[in-house]
DNA sequence: CTGTTAGCGCTTTCAC
DNA sequence: GTGAAAGCGCTAACAG
């Protein structure tokens, strides 16, 4: 029941064609013909967002015609799609997307959780995922758990609530229990690990060789003719940290070099506990001649208290890390690190999202390799 | 019209009060008490997310009622409360935001823009922004415009797409028009600029008093005896580069120091170019004694330059930065710097958003102050 | 205290 | 080709 605009009557009002793309409609009380653009409320309120019933309105269509012309649809008259595409480019029209997600239950986002993002390792998976992620449509929101369970497990709610289509995680250093993400794969929701993988849970992850890369990096320590060699390992929770303190222990054995027990470290890999470690070993009474640290920010501290303390590197003490941290070329000596592809890792994590999202493949893991770099902080050949 | 699960009947059904807190129902031709759980379709497909009506139709009650006692409404029964609350926990329930949001027409998300987040600002803003924030129930969502305006234009489209409440950004260094900003306020989104602010537009804004720093950093090296002074420059398209670049200028001038205009470069703030500029300038017939970087990242591309060159700092060259990235305190020698709030930045754009949400309060810049941090790359003294 | 109804903006049958 | 109607999950009047 269309309402003529000036007389308020509805009877007495019939089509009468349509003119521009817009149905009109003639009023025989008023004799006067109109639009239903001309029925529309007086001005609508500014923090109002232009929808596609808007352009309906202003064009005499239904919304469902403005819906299928704006997504290209084929059964379109090519005059209606021309003109609710210009009508949509001038009025500046975006689609909302919670509706869109509301009746596709598909959100287009996808969550990343990360246990922080100060240095270069985490950021620079971000930078790779979103790149891949952005190409196809989807976005990133990206939580920091902060190595903290809780905060862990409250994110993952959130992004839940936000429904997002996966997620990306690498979790923290305290999620000994792991239901939120089971329910998760209950759910059916895509759940890619990236270097800090769950192994009791059977998803998608991402990862490098980094048993292999810390064997020789310490083969490589070994072999510079540093016997007595210390680690500084992450916590054990984390399968990284247990892989590459496993890697450090083989190749002592292997190379015939009894375990001291003094020379190996866990810690919570906060800088501050870097730094006390560091000091720690140094000032043993028989000081390590080269430690393997399990990342860079932590070999960094080791310099940077070895250099405080006057010893001189790679002479007195050598230095390995792990991910070659922008840092490592800069810092003098340079640090001996090595390498793993961080910014591909992003992008394998993300490229696995998409590859199983609708399509159920089964859990896949990639694995990523390392490389050793070598630096004058434990060659002198450098 | 409740139907009987055993008969199929409609008309025989009758209420028969409330038994733990469900609905029961009496079907006169079968003889048999029902709730509405049992007319549930068959186990629901796995991919569906619990709602209220899920939860509504387990307890016999309406789904407002759920939606109120989930939201803890005072006008509920306790017992109500209580059982929805407890199936809601057991059932996993989470609230779909994206119907929140459609129905409120607000998403509890706001945008941020930066150029990248390769270096230590960006993330750091990030960090604090994200604090603040997410206790104040709203997520982060990030976008790169990797220095392009054509992206720039994209994520502002893609965000509002995703109807966020809000949006934090940093221009880049290309954004010369500034429509798509413009159709932001007309729509009375609150957008809040940080660091790098555009001055054409009337928003809230978020700064360091960059005039003042710079002119102190350029003045501790007129100080510490330094005359021929260089400044490399960030694109002058950005009024922090101007801002940096003219107290560069006026305290030359201020000293009665003539300006060489062979001493001023602009660039595009990429490590590249950073790096040939800087060996540019320690390559001139006549090299500056000192040179003032537009930022940290370029500092250190001058001083791994001069190091390459075996040209000693401060003796032959001295350099100053501006941030305080961590690196400034690893390189050596230690890069002197302004130090800017940067988590601070990003927790008072965040605040500013906040404020401003709901209340529109008036543009307002706030200013945060600087700090010249004194390292070896200028003075022998430390 | 609780249920009913309408509607947020969009897609998707099902008709014509 | 196009329109009408239903529905995604939720909140918000408006009745009782």
């Amino acid at each position: 029941m269309i309402r003529c605009p000036k007389c308020q009557q509805v009877d007495a009002v019939t089509k009468a064609g349509i003119v521009r793309g817009k149905q009109r409609y003639f009023c025989k009380t008023c004799a006067a013909h109109f639009t239903l653009a001309d029925t529309a409320p007086p001005a609508a309120r500014s923090r109002h967002q232009v929808t596609i019933v808007d352009i309906a309105r202003e064009l005499g269509i239904s919304k469902s015609t403005v819906s299928r012309a704006l997504r290209g649809q084929s059964d379109i008259h090519p005059g209606t799609r021309e003109a609710v595409m210009e009508l949509a480019q001038q009025l500046d029209y975006q689609p909302n997307l919670l509706a869109y997600g509301l009746v596709k239950s598909q959100s287009n986002m996808v969550g990343m959780i990360v246990p922080e993002f100060r240095h270069y390792f985490f950021p620079e998976v971000i930078i790779g995922a979103q790149e891949v992620l952005q190409a196809a449509g989807y976005n990133l929101m990206i939580c920091q758990s902060n190595e903290s369970y809780q905060t862990e497990v409250a994110n993952v709610k959130a992004l839940m609530s936000s429904r997002v289509d996966g997620l990306l995680v690498s979790i923290t250093s305290q999620t000994n229990n792991v239901e939120h993400f089971r329910a998760l794969e209950k759910k059916g929701i895509p759940l890619v690990f990236f270097n800090r993988i769950c192994p009791e849970l059977d998803t998608h992850r991402v990862v490098v060789d980094d048993y292999a890369g810390a064997f020789r990096a310490v083969q490589h320590l070994i072999d510079q003719g540093y016997r007595r060699i210390a680690h500084i390992a992450g916590p054990p929770s984390l399968l990284v940290s247990r892989l590459r303190q496993q890697a450090y222990l083989d190749a002592l054995e292997q190379a015939g070099i009894p375990f001291d027990p003094e020379l190996l470290i866990s810690y919570d890999l906060t800088d501050e506990k870097a730094r006390i470690y560091a000091r720690y070993l140094l000032d043993l009474p028989q000081p390590p001649e080269a430690i393997f640290a399990v990342n860079d920010p932590t070999a960094i501290q080791v310099i940077l208290a070895a250099k405080a303390r006057g010893i001189c590197i790679p002479d007195e003490l050598a230095v390995v890390g792990f991910s070659d941290d922008p840092i490592s070329a800069i810092i003098e000596p340079g640090l001996t690190t090595v390498a793993q592809p961080v910014y591909e890792m992003g992008r394998t994590a993300a490229r696995l999202f998409l590859e199983t999202v609708g399509t159920q493949t089964a859990p896949t893991t990639r694995v990523l390799q390392t490389e050793l770099i070598v630096r004058g902080s434990s060659s002198r050949k450098i």
